[in-house]
DNA sequence: TGCGTGACCCAGG
DNA sequence: ACCTGGGCCACGC
């Protein structure tokens, strides 16, 4: 997650696999909510679709909010413009990359 | 052991 | 772009 630059996003699910936990975006949600460090930049975590995914209206949120704008990401709505995000087939890209990093997707 | 819950994800419609 | 169903995983009761 400290790897993620600043005034770029990423996906729970992109932030799990990174971290070697393919599957493991709820998973990352879940350290988020327990997280107190306050120099960690959890709001560069987005949902898939770009939106926040703290409840709407909440002081989180708020906050969340504010620190992207404070990095130049341009939120509306409650939602991050799609060109401040990593290509929709980014997360493909790592899955089905032909030699590294050997991720294997379970099957239906 | 079982079951509901959630800062999630994706394919379909 | 929104809604739904199914899948996923770790917790807590």
């Amino acid at each position: 997650m400290r790897a993620i630059p600043a005034g770029e996003t990423r996906g729970y699910g992109e932030v799990a696999l990174s971290a070697g936990f393919p599957r493991g975006a709820r998973r990352v949600a879940r350290v988020l909510g327990e997280n107190t460090d306050p120099h960690l930049p959890w709001h560069r975590v987005l949902r898939a679709d770009g939106r926040i995914a703290l409840p709407a209206g909440s002081a989180a949120a708020a906050e969340q909010v504010a620190r992207l704008r404070a990095e130049g990401v341009v939120v509306e709505d409650g939602r991050v413009r799609a060109a401040r995000r990593p290509a929709r087939h980014a997360l493909d890209a790592l899955l089905w990359a032909p030699a590294p990093p050997a991720i294997i997707r379970r099957p239906k």
